[in-house]
Order: C-alpha cells, then sequence, then structure tokens
DNA sequence: GAGCACTGC
C-alpha cells in the first residue's frame, strides 16, 4: 500500500458541504458562549442554553407537549429538568427522564446531582436495571426507558410522574417506541379524569422532527443551538469497490500530511475486519520512513474486555496518532474525546428482517449501507472539541441515495414481548396501538399468534385478550417463551433449575473461548459436557461455579467468563423473587435432568427439529433444513429430536444451543400446534 | 466443522 502513488485526499475526495450546526429555523435559536469553564455554577452559566433559560422556562410552564431540537452539547438533558425543578414546575410529582442507555442515565445522574449539589440518590437519582438509586426525596430520576415501561405496568397513567422526558428519541428504540404510545395515552387519559396533567417533552437530535411533532398533537419544535464545530466533508470520486482497502489508504495518508496529535476514528462493521486492518496498519506504520510519526492503532468493539475498551480513552504516546477502528459503539454508546478525522466506510453490520412477514424468523447478520442519519452521526464525532474534518468513502451521489432514516427498531423486530407487554397495560385494542411508527399487521399477527400459542392470550371475537398465563408472562423481563417455560415449571418440579438455564440464555455467552488456547478450552470443558445438551452443560457450569463459590481463579482455569456469570447471578436473583412474589413453588431436581428437559421441551416446542433419514435437522414449524452448530456438545450426536434457542443464518442454518427432548413432550406440550403443523406438511 | 453490529427489562 505505502508504495502505491495515491493521490493525496484533497485530490482523490471531493469536497461536500461542510457539516455546520443547524441553520437557523423557526422557534427558539440560542446563542454561543465561548467555553472556559471552571466552577460546576460557570459551566452551567456557560452552556448555550443559559441565556435563554427564563424564556424555556416560560415556555415549559405552559406547554404540555414539546419536541426540543438539540445539538450535543447544547445541555439539554442535563438543565431542562434543573430548569423545571427550580422553576417549580412538575413539583408535585417526579420528573422522569429517560435515556436508552444504562451508562448514559447513571452518569447524567451523576452530573446533576453534582451541579444541585445534592448527594446521588436523594434530589436527583436514577433507577436502571438491578440499581434502584433513589429514595422519596427523588425528584429528578434519571432511568432507562425500558424501566419506565416496566413501571408503567403497575401504573399505566404514570401517577407517580408529573413529567416525562423521552431523551435520545431519534434513536428510536423499541422502548422508546413503545413508550411514546404509553406517555401519550396516559396523558390523555390523566385530562380526561380531572388527575394532575402529565407533561411530555421529546428530545432528538435533527431528525424526525416533524414525524415527533405530529404525533405529539402538533406540538411546538423548539431549537436549541448546541457545540458543534464545522465538519469538513469529504466524498470520493469514484465508488469504492473495496471499503476496507479505501480505508487503509485514506488512514495512511491523513496519518502522512496531518499533525500527529489529530486523532482518526474510522467506522467499520466488525471485529473480524477491525482486527485485520489494525494488523496491517501496525505492519505498514513500522516500515514508514522516518519523518512519519508512529501510529498507535486502537480496535473498539462491544465484545472486547472493559479493560482493552479503555484504551481509546488513552492518549496515544506522545508524538504518535491514535487511530481507533470502530464498529458503530463509537456512534452513540462510546463518546472519544480528541477526534479530528472520522473516515466513514458506510457500511454497518445490521439483522436484516423479512419484510414480507415482517419477522425476524432468522438471525441474519448482514453487512449493508448506513442511513443518511448514521452518516451524519458518525461525521458528528469529528467536531466535539474543534472543526473537523469527515471522509466518507462514497460519492456523493451514493449519499443521496442513502436511506434517510435507520428503519425504527419496532418495525424490524418480533413484536412477541412488545404485544404481551401492551396487553399487560391494558391496552384495550392492541392491533391498532397508536404507534408512531407502525409495525406491518403482519408482524404484529405473528406476534399474536406465538403469544396465542404460548397460551398468553386468547381471539374473542376481534379482540386479543390476556390469558392469566399471559398476565403472568408479562412480569418477568424475559422473552415470552422464556417466562413461559419458567412458569410451567413447578409442575417439573424444577424451577430452581430452569432459573439458572434461562438466566444463562439471558446474558451474553459465560464460556469464554479464546481461539489460541482451543486444546486447553476443550480439555477444561470436558468435565461439564453432558450428552443431553448444551442446556444441560451450562447447567454443569453453573453447578460447579456454585460449588467453588464463583471462585475467580476457578473460572480462568475453566475457561468460564466470571463478569458474565456474575450478571448470571443478578438475573437470577431478579427472576427468582418474581417467581417468589407469583407463589411459585420453588423445588429442585436435583440430578433428575429429564425432567427439565421436559420442561424445557414444554416452553421451546416451537423451536424444535427433527433428524430425517439423510441425516439432516428439520425444523418442525418452518419446515426448513437446519444443522447443529460445530459450538453445540450435540454436534457429533445425531438425536432424533431436539428443542434449540436460536437459528444463525450463516453459511448454513444453524441451530445454536440444543437440548435433547423426547417427540413424546413436544406433542404432549401443544397437541394442537403439531396437529396443525402436520396437516400444513401434507397439504 | 464455525464465527458473533448494538442496546435493554
Amino acid at each position: 500500500m505505502p508504495h502505491d502513488p495515491d493521490p493525496p485526499p484533497a485530490k482523490r475526495f471531493k469536497p461536500g458541504s461542510p457539516f455546520f450546526r443547524l441553520d437557523k429555523k423557526p422557534g427558539m435559536l440560542l446563542p454561543r458562549v465561548g467555553h472556559a469553564p471552571v466552577s460546576v455554577d460557570a459551566q452551567r452559566r456557560q452552556l448555550p442554553i443559559y441565556p435563554s433559560r427564563t424564556q424555556v422556562i416560560n415556555q415549559l410552564r405552559q406547554l404540555h407537549n414539546a419536541v426540543f431540537i438539540g445539538e450535543t452539547g447544547s445541555g439539554k438533558t442535563t438543565q431542562i429538568p434543573q430548569y423545571l425543578y427550580e422553576a417549580g414546575i412538575g413539583r408535585q410529582g417526579v420528573i422522569a427522564i429517560t435515556q436508552p442507555r444504562r451508562v448514559a442515565a447513571i452518569s447524567l445522574a451523576g452530573r446533576v446531582a453534582e451541579e444541585k449539589r445534592v448527594q446521588l440518590g436523594k434530589l436527583v437519582g436514577y433507577t436502571v436495571r438491578f440499581e434502584d438509586v433513589t429514595s422519596s426525596e427523588t425528584k429528578l430520576k434519571f432511568m432507562t426507558d425500558g424501566m419506565l415501561l416496566r413501571e408503567a405496568i403497575g401504573d399505566p397513567l404514570l401517577l407517580r410522574y408529573t413529567v416525562v422526558i423521552l431523551d435520545e428519541a431519534h434513536e428510536r428504540t423499541v422502548h422508546t417506541d413503545v413508550l411514546f404510545g404509553v406517555v401519550k395515552a396516559a396523558q390523555r387519559k390523566r385530562t380526561e379524569q380531572n388527575k394532575i396533567p402529565l407533561k411530555v417533552f421529546v428530545m432528538s437530535a435533527t431528525m424526525d422532527v416533524d414525524l415527533f411533532s405530529q404525533y405529539f398533537n402538533k406540538s411546538p419544535v423548539l431549537y436549541l443551538e448546541g457545540r458543534q464545530h464545522p465538519i469538513q466533508i469529504y466524498y470520493t470520486k469514484q465508488p469504492q469497490s473495496d471499503y476496507l482497502q479505501a480505508a487503509l489508504v485514506s488512514i495512511f495518508q491523513i496519518h502522512q500530511e496531518a499533525p500527529p496529535s489529530h486523532d482518526i476514528l474510522v467506522f467499520m462493521t466488525g471485529q473480524e475486519e477491525i482486527e485485520a486492518l489494525a494488523r496491517t496498519c501496525r505492519d505498514i506504520s513500522k516500515h514508514l520512513p522516518e519523518t512519519c510519526a508512529p501510529m498507535t492503532v486502537v480496535p473498539l468493539y462491544a465484545s472486547l474486555p472493559p479493560t482493552q475498551q479503555l484504551r481509546v480513552f488513552q492518549p496515544a504516546p506522545k508524538g504518535s496518532r491514535k487511530v481507533i477502528l470502530s464498529t458503530n459503539i463509537a456512534e452513540t454508546s462510546i463518546t472519544i474525546s480528541g477526534i479530528k478525522y472520522v473516515i466513514d466506510t458506510g457500511m454497518v453490520k445490521a439483522k436484516r428482517y423479512n419484510p414480507e412477514s415482517g419477522l425476524e424468523v432468522l438471525a441474519v447478520l448482514a453487512v449493508q449501507r448506513v442511513s443518511k442519519a448514521q452518516a451524519w452521526q458518525r461525521a458528528g464525532r469529528a467536531g466535539r472539541e474543534d472543526a473537523g474534518s469527515c471522509y466518507r468513502l462514497y460519492t456523493e451521489d451514493e449519499f443521496d441515495n442513502l436511506a434517510n432514516m435507520t428503519v425504527p427498531e419496532i418495525q424490524r423486530c418480533n413484536l412477541a414481548s412488545v404485544v404481551l407487554q401492551l396487553l399487560a397495560l391494558g391496552v384495550p385494542d392492541v392491533l391498532n396501538f397508536d404507534f408512531m411508527s407502525k409495525p406491518s399487521p403482519e408482524s404484529m399477527r405473528t406476534a399474536v399468534d406465538q403469544l396465542s400459542i404460548l397460551g398468553a392470550v386468547e381471539r374473542k371475537d376481534d379482540q386479543v385478550l390476556l390469558t392469566p398465563m399471559g398476565k403472568k408472562m408479562a412480569c418477568f423481563p424475559l422473552e415470552p417463551r422464556f417466562s413461559k417455560t419458567l412458569l410451567i415449571s413447578p409442575e417439573f418440579c424444577c424451577t430452581e433449575e430452569v432459573l439458572t438455564i434461562i438466566s444463562l440464555l439471558s446474558v451474553d455467552s459465560v464460556l469464554y473461548n479464546p481461539p489460541a488456547r482451543r486444546d486447553d478450552v476443550l480439555a477444561a470443558r470436558k468435565k461439564f459436557i453432558s450428552s443431553e445438551g448444551d442446556h444441560m452443560t451450562l447447567l454443569n457450569i453453573y453447578r460447579a461455579f456454585r460449588k467453588v463459590s464463583g471462585n475467580k481463579e476457578w473460572c480462568r482455569e475453566n475457561f468460564v467468563n466470571s463478569r458474565n456469570m456474575g450478571l448470571v447471578l443478578e438475573v437470577r436473583s431478579q427472576l427468582r423473587d418474581i417467581c417468589i412474589k407469583l407463589n411459585m413453588k420453588l423445588e429442585s431436581s436435583l440430578s433428575d435432568l429429564a425432567n427439565v428437559r421436559r420442561c424445557l421441551a414444554h416452553g421451546l416446542f416451537m423451536n424444535a427439529a427433527e433428524l430425517h433419514l439423510d441425516g439432516s435437522y428439520v425444523a418442525l414449524d418452518t419446515h426448513q433444513t437446519v444443522s447443529i452448530h460445530p459450538s453445540s456438545v450435540l454436534f457429533q450426536a445425531k438425536p432424533a429430536y431436539v428443542v434449540f434457542n436460536e437459528l444463525l443464518h450463516t453459511s448454513r442454518c444453524y441451530m445454536r444451543d440444543l437440548c435433547l427432548v423426547d417427540a413424546d413432550w413436544l406433542h404432549e406440550a401443544a397437541p394442537e400446534y403439531f396437529r396443525r403443523k402436520l396437516r400444513a406438511t401434507k397439504s
């Protein structure tokens, strides 16, 4: 590559329009203020929003709905809740500020508590799963949107709250989208019932403004200026057939021309290509002429151990340039300072969904083009402290042809959980729920069908009604099929085992598989392997882990991820508490694992497969040919019937996490369902 | 005989 006489970026790339802060828009435009912050108070006063404080407060007092459009650094998330409180708005109750991510909720609460000079958990607190740092004094409550949704099941009118602020609404997570409808209905009903009114404010980046405003009763849109610095956008002159090669070339061109203190952030699609490019960059940088600065290459993706993730925040050694190769984790979840250049490959790995059934029948991760919104989000990472540049490895025409928005998650996921939750919230007509972006009727119907097969709902005329079983299922923070499995476990006297297995399946794998130590891993794992399948193997590992009281050394020796195992314990204890609240009998089947498998068969029968004469497996639900994933302990076995956790569509269609079952168990679990399946096969 | 974007209750 270094021998390749490529033209410098200025020739290779074509400048596009610079990405400035928002142009003047109707509504409120707040002036920019320079920054030289000292104290917390001074910092607050220097935020761009501060001069308009009185104006903002007056608006907030009058409005029941508003949409705030603010750039990063405008201070909207930390300041507006405080303004509300300081002005006495909504003080009769609690002001909730929702976030899509846990870390954001926790750190924002910390920041606001510091600004208010109060102890976290008093006036200012936060609630996320496994952690509730609030008290009766808490008036400003930061929480994950999923947490507010769960609270809504017990209190659909959200009566504890006088204000709900839905932050980061442009991310359109499933939880935020469901919340939109829930808070809108709560607001309407509270007015109808002459209860204390609920104010709902939506905060978003520039996207989707009209959609939000329309949805919330044509609410006014307030624009807040931020501290985004101008970013020069560059496009390639020609389409690039190999975006990895293009990224490599661009990295070294910038490297050879820009001062070494300017860091580069490259957006890529996944671990494998990141690690490969990291190796290439390190190799090349070793052989560059001495006039060229050294390069520190830092990979960044979610599955990287936390200690290695922290490396992106460390400055590179003096005189060396930091080049971060990242997945879209750096788009939203992780903010790195000092980025002067962004290189955007324009690609992302995302779950592809079937638009016909509107359902992710199969998990297919595929590399695809980003949306314009994502491309702007990526570019914005170059202008956080100073002006920057973004090199897009695609042409301006290609950019123009990108989809405007990423399709909201609610339109590309299985809706069984969502529908169950809505029914538990008492939504009368789920199929016509007031979604901001409606999922396809097919995917809603499929969800209702699945819930009906699990016995969670009944159809009466045109209505979908929650059964007593469904009502209990909604109490668990689990996929419906798992809550069902757990709820029937007392019939098989194995609730303790099922609790363990479901907790193990709810977190990232507890199995640590460093490729370099493959033989050691196999040797260590051998003692846990159960011929009854992966679930039972995981159960054996958990039991051994408990026997040594979670000893870290034991985890290392046995290639068990102790952090994820810690999460398993937390999930398990939460699920166990819910079982106790529901008066479930907590029994252990001890050595009789057949009962446990029978219970899994009764809960996971929709994911069953049958061995055919030619040695292949056929999924009973869809009749497609499937295979046992090589990571399964049953890979070399050929059991006649299995249930599995998920299908993974890669080179073939693989079943992952298998459990050996009897055919009889499947039929006794859902006789009607299998009769129908049989008829479908014959016709 | 394979391969894992990212959240969250």
